[in-house]
Parts: structure tokens; sequence; C-alpha cells
DNA sequence: ATTTCCATCGCGAGAACACGCGAGAGAATG
DNA sequence: CATTCTCTCGCGTGTTCTCGCGATGGAAAT
């Protein structure tokens, strides 16, 4: 069930004040064979002194109660240094105001210190593989929140066809594209379009991008 | 680490209409002494005549590409007879849409099955437990709906007049409308225009207008 | 004082689009 | 069997856009 392991170890840094905790970790996270961590620092100015040549990162698990810089003031910091990671915060807080401003400021995931060390690996394995972790206890309160912002998707109707459409209009493709793109006549995407610009009620292709995009549909 | 089991086992609704993960997912959780699937159903019709004198149902696992009622549409259904139910979407569908009106629904949880089933059985405990098991690319999903966007935002130079006419175009103005808002000519707007295109790097209009939303510049 | 950026304006040619007005085929629904 | 939907395709006209090639003036920076 694990990555494949032919290639390199993706490398893991490794921010956490708590000295016996950050040696659990850091072993724990050796002894996946895809995994490595050869930077485990008590602060984020300790971590940045200590990866001034590390040329990548691909995952960072961040504390967030942290001597010096507090770690939401330090993920702008090492997005800064490390602009590809995937910033994975890692702590006891659970309160939402803390939660928000931190996934606000980029971070990929939020894990607890009392989930289990195998869920916090699951974690970085699913970082790496392009999702967001989350506790499911901080996931249930950023949907409370989401809900209460987003009460109601206004529900359009578009045929797959047209969807299939407006997602390549969004990456900029002219009809013509479009049309060789799926093997058909110009005119077709073209019809495929007014019927979109009807649904949408709008007139042209950026305004049909901009609302499909802000109504998800994209 | 399974909840304790002294108590009477919690009750879990299945609504699936593949026959056979129906009956490989009803074992797998009755195999689990704290939980027991009594009602597993094919559709949400069949769930809800199953279960008329049932008096309680803790979690409830709801596909929803079903035949009759589109697993959506049943969600307030099922709340009407359960109120307390949670219910957990378990689906392939990961498309943007479908999970914001499910999680709108009142959904409280959003699974793969892709997901293995120890991560399924995992996700019922956390619905139990008041969490909200999400599959971590979903969770991806919404946290970018939730903060618009933050992937290492590639620190676009747009000048103020750029930004003012881009967010224009993003409402689905015309050049010679925005010309006239801005009280300058169709050409200053062309012009602007044309520097944005170098900076966002596209050739078009909804080219640049899906960029510029995307990356938060409109 | 020269350079550099920014906003403004202009023309023309060719490409792309918006839209009215069609049509036919196949599937689904009733 | 009729209707409705969806996808497919076509033409013509006027509008809009894209882009190359300019230009001027002001403000800020070096």
């Amino acid at each position: 069930m694990s990555p494949s392991s032919k290639s390199a170890p993706r490398q893991i840094g490794l921010i956490e004040d708590h000295q016996d905790y950050r040696r659990v970790l850091q072993q724990a996270i050796n002894s996946s064979p895809h995994l490595i961590c050869q930077h485990a620092s008590s602060s984020v100015e300790a971590f940045l002194a200590d990866t001034a040549t590390t040329p990548k990162m691909e995952v960072i698990l961040l504390d967030l109660n942290l001597p010096g810089i507090h770690g939401v003031a330090g993920i702008p910091m090492l997005f800064q240094r490390f602009p590809d990671a995937r910033i994975l915060v890692l702590t006891v807080y659970d309160h939402k105001p803390v939660v928000l401003e931190a996934l606000a400021a980029g971070a990929s995931g939020y894990l607890l210190k009392a989930d289990r060390l195998d869920t916090i690996l699951r974690g970085i394995d699913e970082a790496l593989s392009g999702g967001a972790p989350l506790n499911s206890h901080i996931a249930r309160m950023i949907l409370t929140t989401f809900n209460a912002v987003r009460p109601a998707a206004p529900e359009i109707d578009l045929t797959d066809r047209e969807r299939e459409i407006l997602s390549l209009l969004a990456k900029g493709l002219i009809k013509k594209e479009i049309a060789d793109q799926l093997s058909v006549s110009y005119h077709t995407v073209d019809t495929h379009v007014r019927n979109i610009y009807g649904k949408l009620k709008v007139h042209n292709l950026s305004g049909a991008v901009a609302k499909a995009i802000q109504l998800g549909l994209a």
C-alpha cells in the first residue's frame, strides 16, 4: 500500500519544539522506506538555518506553539524558502480561529497530536499525492464554517458536453481548438457555447468563464 | 483503539446499488464488534421502506449514483426520517459541484470508493465521535474553494489599472463597456489588456479571466 | 538629467466571436 | 407515436478581439 520506493525518498521537514515527540516522529518518518527526514528543528528559525543549503523539501510538518516565531506566522516564511513544499500543521490547537488562520496561510493539511503516528504518516503520503489530510474534527469545524458561508449553490443544469466545453474554455482554448480536440466541427462548439450563454445568462466567453469558475462549474 | 463495546452496537445503515460492494461493506461493518448493519438497501426508497419501523440509525453510508432518487436529493429525505443520523457520502464522484451540494445538504463526511475498507470503517467511527471524515482529496477541494486559492501564488505584478480592468472583464464586460465606464478610449483598454496577456501568458480574454480568478487576482 | 515605468491614445488587417436562422439524428420520455 | 433533449452541423453578417506598429505626457527613480 505504501507508494513505490523505486525512486529517491521524499524529503520531509519537521518543526516541533518538544524534543521527545520530535524524535519519535523523526524516527517514525525515517522508518518509512519512501520517506526521509533529515531536518528536524525546534523552531522555524532553526529550521530555516538548518536547511540553508537544502535544495528541496516536499512536506513540512509544523507545530504551532513554538518558541520565537509562531507557527502560523512561519508559514509564509517557509513558503518563501520552499515554494513547492506542502505544509502540514501538526499541533494540539483545535480552536477555530487558529485552524482557519493556518489554512488561510496556505497549510495543506491539519493534523492533531492526538492522532496516531500511522495517521500522521498516512497524512504525509496523502499530502504527497495532492490531498489535504485533515483530522476529522478539524474537517467538521471547517464544514460547519463552510456551510455557513456558502449556504446554497445555485443549481445550473448544464449538460455533460457543455461542462466539458466550459472547462476547456476556462483553460484559454479558443473554439476552434476545442472543436479539434473533441473532433467535432466549429459550429457544434459554437452551438454549445450559445446554450451555455443562455443558461449562465452571459453574452461572451469571458463572462461565461468567470461565472463558471465562480460557481465551481469548471 | 476501537470504541468501547460494553454498550449495544451502533446501528449503521447502508445505501448502495452495487450488490457485491454492498455485501462486502455490510460484512465489514458487522465484523466490527461495536457496529451493526441490519439495513443495507440498493436505493433511498428501498432503505426508507426497510427501516419503516426502525427507531434509531446513527450513521448512514450513502452512495450517490443510485437508481431512482439521486443520493444528493435523498439526503434531506433521510434526515427527515432520521434527524439525528450522520450521513456519510460514499461514492466515486469527486466533482466539485456534487461534493459541495452533498455537503451543503448536510452530509457529515465524504469518502470515496477508492478508499480502503479500513479507512471507511475508521470514517464511521470518526462520524460517531463527532468528526467529519473526508477523503483527503475532497478535503483539498474544499480548502481551495474555501480560501479562494493559495497554491504558491506565482507573484504576478499587475498594475492597479490592469487589476481594475481585469476585474471588470471577469464580470463579463466587453472592452468598449470598460472604456466607457473608466472614461478612457477603447485603445487604452486594449493596450492594458495586451499587457495583461503578456504578464499572464495568455492570448485571449477568457484565458485571462480564468487565470485571474484562479490566481485570486479578480 | 536620463531612464524607466505607467497610463493614455491611434490605425489597420486579419482572426475570432455573437447571433439569427436554420437542419438532422438518436435517445429518452410519455 | 409524439415530444423533448442532446448533440451534431451549416451559413452569413455584423461585432469584437488580437496584435503589430506606432505615439505623448507625467511621475518616479537613479
